[in-house]
DNA sequence: ATGATATTGCAAGTCTATTGCAATTAACAT
DNA sequence: ATGTTAATTGCAATAGACTTGCAATATCAT
């Protein structure tokens, strides 16, 4: 892995492997519609809104209701295989493969809604600094920003 | 201020001087609505949701409709007054004043919801690398924590 | 006090997300 | 292969956050 940028665009698709046993192990099934977010979660370089995953799917002639697509991405989630992420005041969830991945953050353009990934994260000492002064015990953290992108400027 | 530490409970209230200037200059009308809801976040610990404000206020007895507080906040917001927050992954919008605060983050109790001020902000250098790198202009970020508060532990 | 207009309350609507339930389908046993 | 069982799906309905239209009301400059 390249250190020396911080950002990165989605690598190539990984998985189609290990899924069907996290799926299998939970009592769960492999199904039709299960294969096809994760497929397109995969094959898409930018962390999806259920609205997006459906509406791309239904684009690919997949065949599935809103609902499932909502009951898929939280089982997904719920398996550890996707992530599901807020990015600055957008007001909806957004999900993303895990699997492969590192964990990091996100810059969205405001103008044309473009997506970077950011691969860093300056903070695991600011947790524990946190977890001194307050006493809370960290679990986990949002970090997001809202910016232009270089077309948009 | 203190330094040494990087949390806070709020600080006393200040305000209902510069408010009604601020709305004058805009053209807006110093309202009964505007003065509950200001009066209530200089009072108030935590940052709020509109229902909260809502909830708070009918409380309180004073007459307000949902719909005035999302316009209120709003207002606020437009002129300065009102910082719109998200914490991580809440699915709402709270608000708290801005008048002689400084920049800073949240965490929240995943069990009872208790929120701490985080009087800090490590962005500054990663805003500057962030750009350099993405070629993006940074406008604002998103940074807030969840875990388990010392009596939920 | 009065007139102009900003603001409010109520009703209705939008958008994201969840829940109940009957019909369907995956997966295991035979 | 076929049947059985339970997980899963689709559809309809519902919940919650937030917005919009419009008539009634309140603010404020005169």
């Amino acid at each position: 892995m390249v250190v020396s940028s911080i950002f990165e665009s989605r690598r190539i698709a990984v998985s189609g492997l290990g899924f069907k046993k996290s799926l299998k192990a939970a009592g769960r099934r492999v199904t039709r519609t299960r294969q096809a977010v994760l497929s397109l979660l995969e094959r898409t370089a930018q962390p999806l809104s259920a609205t997006e995953i459906f509406d791309q799917l239904q684009q690919e002639k997949v065949s599935i209701d809103l609902v499932t697509v909502y009951r898929t991405v939280h089982v997904l989630k719920e398996l550890g295989l996707v992530a599901q992420i807020e990015l600055h005041q957008e007001g909806q969830a957004r999900f993303e493969l895990k699997e492969g991945r590192e964990h990091h953050h996100h810059i969205r353009c405001q103008m044309c809604g473009a997506i970077v990934d950011l691969l860093l994260c300056p903070l695991k000492k600011l947790t524990k600094l946190i977890e001194s002064q307050t006493q809370y015990i960290v679990d986990d953290h949002t970090l997001e920003f809202t910016g232009l992108c270089p077309k948009c400027q």
